[in-house]
DNA sequence: GCTTAATGAAAACGAACGTTTGTATTATTA
DNA sequence: TAATAATACAAACGTTCGTTTTCATTAAGC
Protein backbone atom coordinates (compact mmCIF):
# COMPACT_ATOMS: atom_id res chain seq x y z
CA UNK A 1 0.00 0.00 0.00
CA UNK A 2 2.49 2.43 1.00
CA UNK A 3 4.51 1.99 -2.16
CA UNK A 4 1.25 2.43 -4.46
CA UNK A 5 2.58 5.45 -6.00
CA UNK A 6 6.38 5.16 -5.52
CA UNK A 7 9.38 2.70 -6.74
CA UNK A 8 8.81 0.09 -9.49
CA UNK A 9 8.26 -3.09 -7.92
CA UNK A 10 7.15 -5.02 -4.59
CA UNK A 11 9.96 -4.89 -1.91
CA UNK A 12 11.08 -9.01 -1.11
CA UNK A 13 9.14 -8.42 2.19
CA UNK A 14 5.78 -8.39 0.59
CA UNK A 15 5.67 -12.07 -0.21
CA UNK A 16 2.98 -14.53 -0.05
CA UNK A 17 3.45 -16.72 2.73
CA UNK A 18 4.11 -13.38 5.34
CA UNK A 19 2.11 -13.61 8.18
CA UNK A 20 0.17 -9.84 9.22
CA UNK A 21 2.36 -9.52 12.15
CA UNK A 22 5.59 -9.77 9.82
CA UNK A 23 3.89 -7.78 7.04
CA UNK A 24 3.30 -5.21 10.01
CA UNK A 25 6.74 -4.90 11.44
CA UNK A 26 8.25 -4.53 7.72
CA UNK A 27 5.81 -1.62 6.63
CA UNK A 28 6.60 -0.11 10.69
CA UNK A 29 10.37 -0.58 9.64
CA UNK A 30 10.10 0.96 6.42
CA UNK A 31 8.18 3.76 7.87
CA UNK A 32 10.89 4.25 10.09
CA UNK A 33 13.58 4.32 7.61
CA UNK A 34 11.42 7.09 5.25
CA UNK A 35 11.17 9.12 8.82
CA UNK A 36 14.93 9.20 9.91
CA UNK A 37 15.73 9.63 5.87
CA UNK A 38 13.43 12.67 5.76
CA UNK A 39 15.23 14.43 8.61
CA UNK A 40 18.30 13.68 6.85
CA UNK A 41 17.23 15.06 3.40
CA UNK A 42 15.52 18.18 5.06
CA UNK A 43 19.19 18.85 7.01
CA UNK A 44 21.55 18.26 4.21
CA UNK A 45 19.61 17.36 0.76
CA UNK A 46 18.41 14.52 -0.96
CA UNK A 47 22.01 14.39 -2.95
CA UNK A 48 24.13 14.69 -0.31
CA UNK A 49 22.38 12.32 1.72
CA UNK A 50 23.98 8.89 0.99
CA UNK A 51 22.66 5.35 1.76
CA UNK A 52 25.66 4.94 4.39
CA UNK A 53 24.05 8.15 6.07
CA UNK A 54 20.60 6.64 6.29
CA UNK A 55 22.37 3.67 7.26
CA UNK A 56 24.13 4.64 10.32
CA UNK A 57 20.88 6.99 11.39
CA UNK A 58 18.14 4.00 11.34
CA UNK A 59 20.96 1.61 12.69
CA UNK A 60 20.04 -0.48 9.81
CA UNK A 61 23.00 -2.33 7.69
CA UNK A 62 23.61 -0.96 4.17
CA UNK A 63 22.60 -4.14 2.71
CA UNK A 64 19.86 -4.61 4.65
CA UNK A 65 18.18 -1.30 4.05
CA UNK A 66 17.65 -2.68 0.50
CA UNK A 67 15.66 -5.54 2.06
CA UNK A 68 13.20 -2.62 3.02
CA UNK A 69 13.48 -0.21 -0.26
CA UNK A 70 13.92 -0.83 -3.36
CA UNK A 71 16.26 2.67 -4.37
CA UNK A 72 16.95 5.31 -2.61
CA UNK A 73 14.46 7.39 -4.80
CA UNK A 74 11.99 5.31 -3.63
CA UNK A 75 12.40 6.66 0.05
CA UNK A 76 12.31 9.98 -1.58
CA UNK A 77 8.81 9.31 -3.02
CA UNK A 78 7.82 7.89 0.10
CA UNK A 79 7.94 11.06 1.97
CA UNK A 80 6.56 12.89 -0.66
CA UNK A 81 3.12 11.54 0.47
CA UNK A 82 3.17 12.32 3.99
CA UNK A 83 2.11 15.96 3.44
CA UNK A 84 -0.50 15.45 1.35
CA UNK A 85 -2.02 12.44 3.02
CA UNK A 86 -2.11 14.54 6.37
CA UNK A 87 -4.08 17.61 4.95
CA UNK A 88 -6.93 15.57 2.79
CA UNK A 89 -7.51 13.53 5.80
CA UNK A 90 -8.17 16.50 8.29
CA UNK A 91 -10.03 18.57 5.94
CA UNK A 92 -11.92 15.30 5.41
CA UNK A 93 -12.05 14.23 9.43
CA UNK A 94 -13.26 17.93 10.22
CA UNK A 95 -16.35 17.87 7.68
CA UNK A 96 -14.55 21.40 6.47
CA UNK A 97 -15.15 20.16 2.50
CA UNK A 98 -19.22 20.42 3.24
CA UNK A 99 -19.28 23.86 4.87
CA UNK A 100 -21.74 25.31 2.50
CA UNK A 101 -21.21 29.20 3.21
CA UNK A 102 -18.31 30.58 1.45
CA UNK A 103 -16.68 32.36 3.87
CA UNK A 104 -16.83 29.98 6.63
CA UNK A 105 -15.54 27.29 4.57
CA UNK A 106 -12.65 29.88 3.48
CA UNK A 107 -11.87 30.47 6.95
CA UNK A 108 -11.81 26.92 8.07
CA UNK A 109 -9.65 25.68 4.86
CA UNK A 110 -7.30 28.52 4.76
CA UNK A 111 -6.72 27.81 9.05
CA UNK A 112 -6.01 24.02 8.41
CA UNK A 113 -3.78 24.74 5.53
CA UNK A 114 -1.76 27.20 7.74
CA UNK A 115 -1.74 24.58 10.83
CA UNK A 116 -0.98 22.11 8.71
CA UNK A 117 1.79 24.40 6.36
CA UNK A 118 3.29 24.98 9.52
CA UNK A 119 3.60 21.87 11.19
CA UNK A 120 5.22 20.36 7.77
CA UNK A 121 7.34 23.24 7.30
CA UNK A 122 10.44 21.28 7.66
CA UNK A 123 8.46 18.54 4.34
CA UNK A 124 7.40 20.84 2.96
CA UNK A 125 10.50 23.13 2.44
CA UNK A 126 12.07 19.98 1.26
CA UNK A 127 9.31 19.11 -1.08
CA UNK A 128 10.00 22.57 -2.67
CA UNK A 129 13.97 22.10 -2.83
CA UNK A 130 14.06 18.48 -4.17
CA UNK A 131 10.93 17.61 -6.65
CA UNK A 132 13.23 18.12 -9.63
CA UNK A 133 14.78 14.71 -8.29
CA UNK A 134 11.88 12.92 -8.64
CA UNK A 135 10.92 10.57 -11.77
CA UNK A 136 8.85 12.24 -14.31
CA UNK A 137 5.82 10.38 -13.57
CA UNK A 138 5.85 11.00 -9.48
CA UNK A 139 6.61 14.56 -10.00
CA UNK A 140 3.10 14.94 -12.05
CA UNK A 141 1.31 13.21 -9.64
CA UNK A 142 2.92 15.51 -6.76
CA UNK A 143 1.98 18.65 -8.69
CA UNK A 144 -1.36 17.64 -9.28
CA UNK A 145 -2.06 17.38 -5.45
CA UNK A 146 -1.08 20.32 -5.33
CA UNK A 147 -3.85 22.02 -7.93
CA UNK A 148 -6.16 19.67 -6.08
CA UNK A 149 -5.46 22.04 -3.09
CA UNK A 150 -5.48 24.93 -5.39
CA UNK A 151 -9.02 23.95 -6.94
CA UNK A 152 -10.19 23.63 -3.64
CA UNK A 153 -9.48 27.46 -2.84
CA UNK A 154 -10.69 28.21 -6.38
CA UNK A 155 -13.96 26.92 -6.20
CA UNK A 156 -14.67 28.45 -2.69
CA UNK A 157 -13.27 31.71 -4.28
CA UNK A 158 -16.31 31.30 -7.15
CA UNK A 159 -18.76 30.69 -5.06
CA UNK A 160 -17.73 33.55 -2.99
CA UNK A 161 -17.65 35.48 -5.98
CA UNK A 162 -21.14 34.39 -7.62
CA UNK A 163 -23.09 35.05 -3.90
CA UNK A 164 -21.29 38.75 -4.13
CA UNK A 165 -19.28 38.11 -0.56
CA UNK A 166 -16.19 38.42 -2.92
CA UNK A 167 -14.98 40.69 -5.56
CA UNK A 168 -12.28 39.03 -7.01
CA UNK A 169 -10.79 39.32 -10.33
CA UNK A 170 -9.37 36.07 -10.94
CA UNK A 171 -10.37 33.77 -8.86
CA UNK A 172 -7.54 31.03 -10.50
CA UNK A 173 -4.66 33.52 -9.89
CA UNK A 174 -5.69 34.28 -5.95
CA UNK A 175 -5.86 30.61 -5.32
CA UNK A 176 -2.37 30.50 -6.73
CA UNK A 177 -1.55 32.75 -4.79
CA UNK A 178 -3.01 31.77 -1.38
CA UNK A 179 -1.44 28.44 -1.85
CA UNK A 180 1.87 30.15 -2.05
CA UNK A 181 1.34 32.14 0.77
CA UNK A 182 0.37 29.15 3.16
CA UNK A 183 4.33 28.50 1.87
CA UNK A 184 5.35 31.53 4.19
CA UNK A 185 7.20 30.26 7.04
CA UNK A 186 7.97 27.19 5.22
CA UNK A 187 10.22 29.68 3.08
CA UNK A 188 11.26 32.54 5.33
CA UNK A 189 11.75 30.39 9.32
CA UNK A 190 15.02 31.86 8.74
CA UNK A 191 13.35 35.24 9.17
CA UNK A 192 9.84 34.61 11.08
CA UNK A 193 11.57 32.12 13.87
CA UNK A 194 10.87 35.18 16.35
CA UNK A 195 6.80 34.20 16.01
CA UNK A 196 5.50 31.50 17.96
CA UNK A 197 3.25 29.21 16.18
CA UNK A 198 -0.02 31.14 17.31
CA UNK A 199 1.40 34.25 15.96
CA UNK A 200 2.16 33.08 12.83
CA UNK A 201 -1.14 31.43 12.54
CA UNK A 202 -2.88 34.83 13.47
CA UNK A 203 -0.96 36.64 11.42
CA UNK A 204 -1.01 34.60 8.36
CA UNK A 205 -4.54 33.95 8.68
CA UNK A 206 -5.57 37.98 8.53
CA UNK A 207 -3.02 38.37 6.02
CA UNK A 208 -4.16 36.55 3.26
CA UNK A 209 -7.80 36.86 4.54
CA UNK A 210 -7.49 40.22 3.34
CA UNK A 211 -6.42 40.14 0.09
CA UNK A 212 -9.91 38.01 -0.47
CA UNK A 213 -12.21 39.76 2.04
CA UNK A 214 -10.91 43.15 2.56
CA UNK A 215 -13.65 45.11 4.05
CA UNK A 216 -14.31 42.18 6.75
CA UNK A 217 -10.89 42.17 8.55
CA UNK B 1 35.55 41.76 -8.63
CA UNK B 2 33.78 38.73 -9.14
CA UNK B 3 34.56 36.22 -6.87
CA UNK B 4 34.42 38.94 -4.24
CA UNK B 5 32.31 36.79 -2.08
CA UNK B 6 33.30 33.51 -3.63
CA UNK B 7 35.92 30.82 -3.64
CA UNK B 8 38.65 31.02 -1.97
CA UNK B 9 41.42 32.27 -3.39
CA UNK B 10 42.44 33.89 -6.72
CA UNK B 11 42.49 32.30 -9.77
CA UNK B 12 45.68 31.40 -12.18
CA UNK B 13 44.37 34.28 -14.28
CA UNK B 14 44.21 37.17 -12.23
CA UNK B 15 48.02 37.05 -11.50
CA UNK B 16 49.73 39.97 -11.30
CA UNK B 17 51.04 40.69 -14.76
CA UNK B 18 48.17 40.98 -16.74
CA UNK B 19 47.04 43.24 -19.08
CA UNK B 20 43.71 44.44 -18.90
CA UNK B 21 42.29 43.47 -21.58
CA UNK B 22 43.15 39.89 -20.66
CA UNK B 23 41.52 40.11 -17.24
CA UNK B 24 38.69 41.57 -19.49
CA UNK B 25 39.05 38.50 -21.53
CA UNK B 26 39.74 36.28 -18.50
CA UNK B 27 36.39 37.51 -16.73
CA UNK B 28 34.71 37.91 -19.75
CA UNK B 29 34.81 34.08 -20.03
CA UNK B 30 34.31 33.43 -16.66
CA UNK B 31 30.64 34.84 -17.02
CA UNK B 32 30.75 32.58 -19.84
CA UNK B 33 30.69 29.74 -17.70
CA UNK B 34 28.65 30.74 -15.12
CA UNK B 35 25.89 31.85 -17.25
CA UNK B 36 26.38 28.27 -19.40
CA UNK B 37 26.28 26.17 -15.72
CA UNK B 38 23.60 28.21 -14.28
CA UNK B 39 21.01 27.14 -17.14
CA UNK B 40 22.47 23.08 -16.50
CA UNK B 41 21.72 23.77 -12.42
CA UNK B 42 18.49 24.97 -13.42
CA UNK B 43 17.77 22.01 -15.40
CA UNK B 44 19.12 19.40 -13.78
CA UNK B 45 20.09 20.73 -10.54
CA UNK B 46 23.69 21.57 -8.85
CA UNK B 47 23.89 17.69 -7.82
CA UNK B 48 23.10 16.15 -11.02
CA UNK B 49 25.31 18.44 -13.31
CA UNK B 50 28.62 17.63 -13.26
CA UNK B 51 32.44 19.27 -14.07
CA UNK B 52 32.14 17.57 -17.42
CA UNK B 53 28.71 18.38 -18.53
CA UNK B 54 29.83 22.05 -17.90
CA UNK B 55 33.08 21.41 -20.02
CA UNK B 56 30.54 19.93 -22.67
CA UNK B 57 28.29 23.34 -22.75
CA UNK B 58 30.69 25.96 -22.20
CA UNK B 59 33.11 24.08 -25.04
CA UNK B 60 35.79 24.12 -23.05
CA UNK B 61 37.79 21.37 -21.78
CA UNK B 62 37.67 19.88 -18.16
CA UNK B 63 41.10 20.80 -17.40
CA UNK B 64 41.33 24.32 -18.51
CA UNK B 65 37.62 25.01 -16.73
CA UNK B 66 39.98 25.09 -13.37
CA UNK B 67 42.00 27.79 -14.76
CA UNK B 68 38.98 30.03 -14.92
CA UNK B 69 36.95 28.85 -11.44
CA UNK B 70 38.57 27.51 -8.65
CA UNK B 71 35.67 25.06 -8.11
CA UNK B 72 32.32 24.10 -8.83
CA UNK B 73 31.33 25.34 -5.38
CA UNK B 74 32.23 29.09 -6.88
CA UNK B 75 30.36 28.53 -10.01
CA UNK B 76 27.19 28.31 -7.96
CA UNK B 77 28.39 31.23 -5.94
CA UNK B 78 29.09 33.39 -8.70
CA UNK B 79 25.22 32.59 -10.10
CA UNK B 80 23.86 33.36 -6.78
CA UNK B 81 24.83 37.27 -7.41
CA UNK B 82 23.36 37.83 -10.38
CA UNK B 83 19.79 38.41 -9.35
CA UNK B 84 20.00 40.62 -6.07
CA UNK B 85 22.64 43.03 -8.04
CA UNK B 86 20.19 43.62 -11.20
CA UNK B 87 17.52 44.14 -8.55
CA UNK B 88 19.72 46.53 -6.79
CA UNK B 89 20.84 48.21 -10.13
CA UNK B 90 17.44 48.89 -11.40
CA UNK B 91 15.72 50.66 -8.03
CA UNK B 92 18.97 52.62 -7.67
CA UNK B 93 18.99 54.14 -11.46
CA UNK B 94 15.46 54.66 -11.46
CA UNK B 95 15.70 56.74 -8.58
CA UNK B 96 13.11 54.80 -7.09
CA UNK B 97 14.69 54.54 -3.20
CA UNK B 98 14.37 58.40 -3.48
CA UNK B 99 10.52 58.60 -3.72
CA UNK B 100 8.94 60.18 -0.70
CA UNK B 101 5.42 59.29 -1.00
CA UNK B 102 4.96 55.85 0.61
CA UNK B 103 2.38 55.21 -2.07
CA UNK B 104 4.05 55.77 -5.02
CA UNK B 105 7.45 54.48 -3.64
CA UNK B 106 5.39 51.21 -2.54
CA UNK B 107 4.04 50.84 -5.99
CA UNK B 108 7.20 51.44 -8.01
CA UNK B 109 9.32 49.32 -5.68
CA UNK B 110 6.52 46.27 -6.26
CA UNK B 111 6.56 46.90 -9.99
CA UNK B 112 10.38 47.00 -10.40
CA UNK B 113 10.65 43.76 -8.17
CA UNK B 114 7.66 42.12 -9.69
CA UNK B 115 9.48 42.79 -13.35
CA UNK B 116 12.93 41.20 -11.81
CA UNK B 117 11.81 38.37 -10.27
CA UNK B 118 9.62 37.15 -13.72
CA UNK B 119 12.49 37.82 -15.97
CA UNK B 120 14.84 35.59 -13.11
CA UNK B 121 12.32 33.08 -12.36
CA UNK B 122 14.58 30.45 -13.09
CA UNK B 123 17.62 32.04 -11.14
CA UNK B 124 15.21 32.67 -8.36
CA UNK B 125 13.85 29.12 -8.69
CA UNK B 126 17.55 27.90 -8.62
CA UNK B 127 18.25 29.77 -5.69
CA UNK B 128 15.61 28.44 -3.89
CA UNK B 129 16.66 25.00 -4.24
CA UNK B 130 20.22 25.18 -4.15
CA UNK B 131 20.54 27.31 -1.40
CA UNK B 132 21.89 24.66 1.00
CA UNK B 133 24.82 23.98 -1.23
CA UNK B 134 26.80 26.86 -0.60
CA UNK B 135 29.08 27.53 2.02
CA UNK B 136 27.71 28.59 5.15
CA UNK B 137 29.34 32.53 4.96
CA UNK B 138 28.17 32.79 1.77
CA UNK B 139 24.78 31.34 2.26
CA UNK B 140 24.13 33.55 5.38
CA UNK B 141 25.21 36.99 3.30
CA UNK B 142 22.49 35.42 0.10
CA UNK B 143 20.07 35.84 3.24
CA UNK B 144 20.94 38.88 4.54
CA UNK B 145 20.59 40.37 0.76
CA UNK B 146 16.81 38.81 0.67
CA UNK B 147 16.78 40.63 4.47
CA UNK B 148 17.50 43.91 3.22
CA UNK B 149 14.78 43.34 0.30
CA UNK B 150 12.86 42.53 3.15
CA UNK B 151 13.37 45.66 5.13
CA UNK B 152 13.00 48.18 2.23
CA UNK B 153 9.25 46.92 1.75
CA UNK B 154 9.12 47.48 5.95
CA UNK B 155 10.44 50.66 6.06
CA UNK B 156 8.24 52.07 3.08
CA UNK B 157 4.56 50.46 5.13
CA UNK B 158 5.95 51.64 8.79
CA UNK B 159 6.11 55.13 6.68
CA UNK B 160 2.73 54.78 5.25
CA UNK B 161 1.12 53.78 8.52
CA UNK B 162 2.45 56.38 10.23
CA UNK B 163 1.49 59.06 7.43
CA UNK B 164 -1.77 57.04 7.90
CA UNK B 165 -2.52 55.96 4.12
CA UNK B 166 -1.54 52.30 5.12
CA UNK B 167 -2.78 50.36 8.55
CA UNK B 168 -0.63 47.29 8.57
CA UNK B 169 -0.53 45.59 11.90
CA UNK B 170 2.95 43.82 11.31
CA UNK B 171 4.48 45.69 8.65
CA UNK B 172 8.05 42.57 9.55
CA UNK B 173 5.28 40.53 8.91
CA UNK B 174 3.91 41.82 5.50
CA UNK B 175 6.73 42.29 4.37
CA UNK B 176 8.64 39.16 4.73
CA UNK B 177 5.11 38.40 2.33
CA UNK B 178 5.31 40.29 0.09
CA UNK B 179 8.58 39.81 -0.61
CA UNK B 180 7.54 35.85 -0.70
CA UNK B 181 4.50 36.65 -3.48
CA UNK B 182 7.09 37.95 -5.64
CA UNK B 183 8.76 34.71 -6.06
CA UNK B 184 5.06 33.41 -7.02
CA UNK B 185 5.62 32.97 -10.60
CA UNK B 186 9.30 31.13 -9.79
CA UNK B 187 7.55 29.01 -7.98
CA UNK B 188 4.12 28.27 -9.82
CA UNK B 189 4.94 28.48 -13.37
CA UNK B 190 4.14 25.04 -14.12
CA UNK B 191 0.94 26.05 -13.20
CA UNK B 192 0.69 29.90 -14.34
CA UNK B 193 2.15 29.20 -17.60
CA UNK B 194 -0.99 30.51 -19.57
CA UNK B 195 -0.20 34.47 -18.08
CA UNK B 196 1.55 36.65 -20.72
CA UNK B 197 4.26 38.37 -19.15
CA UNK B 198 1.96 41.87 -18.12
CA UNK B 199 -0.99 39.91 -17.43
CA UNK B 200 1.16 38.15 -14.65
CA UNK B 201 2.63 41.62 -13.55
CA UNK B 202 -0.84 43.10 -13.41
CA UNK B 203 -2.47 40.28 -11.71
CA UNK B 204 0.22 40.16 -9.16
CA UNK B 205 0.56 43.83 -8.32
CA UNK B 206 -2.98 44.22 -7.83
CA UNK B 207 -3.49 40.85 -5.53
CA UNK B 208 -0.33 42.03 -3.48
CA UNK B 209 -1.68 46.06 -3.02
CA UNK B 210 -4.43 44.78 -2.38
CA UNK B 211 -2.99 43.48 1.15
CA UNK B 212 -1.75 46.78 1.89
CA UNK B 213 -3.81 49.22 0.23
CA UNK B 214 -6.90 47.63 0.32
CA UNK B 215 -9.28 50.65 -0.24
CA UNK B 216 -7.61 52.31 -3.03
CA UNK B 217 -8.14 49.27 -5.87
C1' DG C 1 63.41 36.11 -29.46
C1' DC C 2 62.31 35.08 -24.97
C1' DT C 3 58.89 34.88 -21.58
C1' DT C 4 54.50 34.28 -20.16
C1' DA C 5 49.54 33.72 -20.83
C1' DA C 6 46.05 31.08 -22.87
C1' DT C 7 44.00 26.93 -24.97
C1' DG C 8 43.49 22.23 -25.95
C1' DA C 9 43.38 17.08 -25.21
C1' DA C 10 43.95 13.06 -22.39
C1' DA C 11 44.75 10.56 -18.56
C1' DA C 12 44.83 9.73 -13.91
C1' DC C 13 43.72 10.39 -8.97
C1' DG C 14 41.43 8.92 -4.68
C1' DA C 15 37.06 9.23 -2.80
C1' DA C 16 32.36 8.48 -2.62
C1' DC C 17 28.34 6.80 -4.53
C1' DG C 18 24.03 3.39 -5.20
C1' DT C 19 23.43 -1.18 -5.49
C1' DT C 20 24.27 -6.34 -5.43
C1' DT C 21 25.94 -10.54 -3.68
C1' DG C 22 26.86 -14.41 -0.73
C1' DT C 23 26.45 -15.93 3.54
C1' DA C 24 25.23 -15.98 8.17
C1' DT C 25 21.72 -15.56 11.73
C1' DT C 26 17.20 -15.53 13.66
C1' DA C 27 12.28 -16.48 13.68
C1' DT C 28 8.30 -19.09 12.22
C1' DT C 29 5.84 -23.13 11.08
C1' DA C 30 4.66 -27.92 10.45
C1' DT D 1 13.16 -30.91 15.57
C1' DA D 2 13.68 -30.23 10.85
C1' DA D 3 12.58 -27.26 7.20
C1' DT D 4 11.63 -22.90 5.48
C1' DA D 5 11.20 -18.11 5.32
C1' DA D 6 12.65 -13.56 7.06
C1' DT D 7 16.19 -10.68 8.41
C1' DA D 8 20.93 -9.14 9.09
C1' DC D 9 25.63 -8.28 7.84
C1' DA D 10 30.20 -7.47 5.51
C1' DA D 11 32.42 -7.17 1.46
C1' DA D 12 32.66 -6.04 -2.98
C1' DC D 13 31.02 -4.27 -7.63
C1' DG D 14 31.15 -0.99 -11.19
C1' DT D 15 30.55 3.74 -11.93
C1' DT D 16 30.88 8.54 -11.45
C1' DC D 17 32.52 12.38 -9.23
C1' DG D 18 35.59 16.79 -8.50
C1' DT D 19 40.01 17.79 -9.17
C1' DT D 20 44.92 17.54 -10.67
C1' DT D 21 48.46 16.68 -13.71
C1' DT D 22 51.05 16.25 -17.89
C1' DC D 23 52.16 17.48 -22.31
C1' DA D 24 51.67 20.00 -26.59
C1' DT D 25 50.35 24.12 -29.10
C1' DT D 26 49.29 28.92 -30.23
C1' DA D 27 49.10 33.98 -29.23
C1' DA D 28 50.77 38.26 -27.01
C1' DG D 29 53.97 41.45 -24.67
C1' DC D 30 58.46 43.30 -23.44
Amino acid sequence: MSDKNCGTGTSSGSGKKTSQRQQQSFQKKQAVIVKKASKLFIKKGYAQTSMRDISKATGINLGNLYYYINSKEEILCLAFNTYHAAMNEALEQKGILDIADPVEQLKAVLRQALENTYDFKDDILMMYRETRVLPRKIMKATLEKEGEAIKLFEDIIIRGNQSGVFRVHDPFFAANMIVLQLSLYSLRRWNLGDYTREEYLDLAEETILKSIIPETV
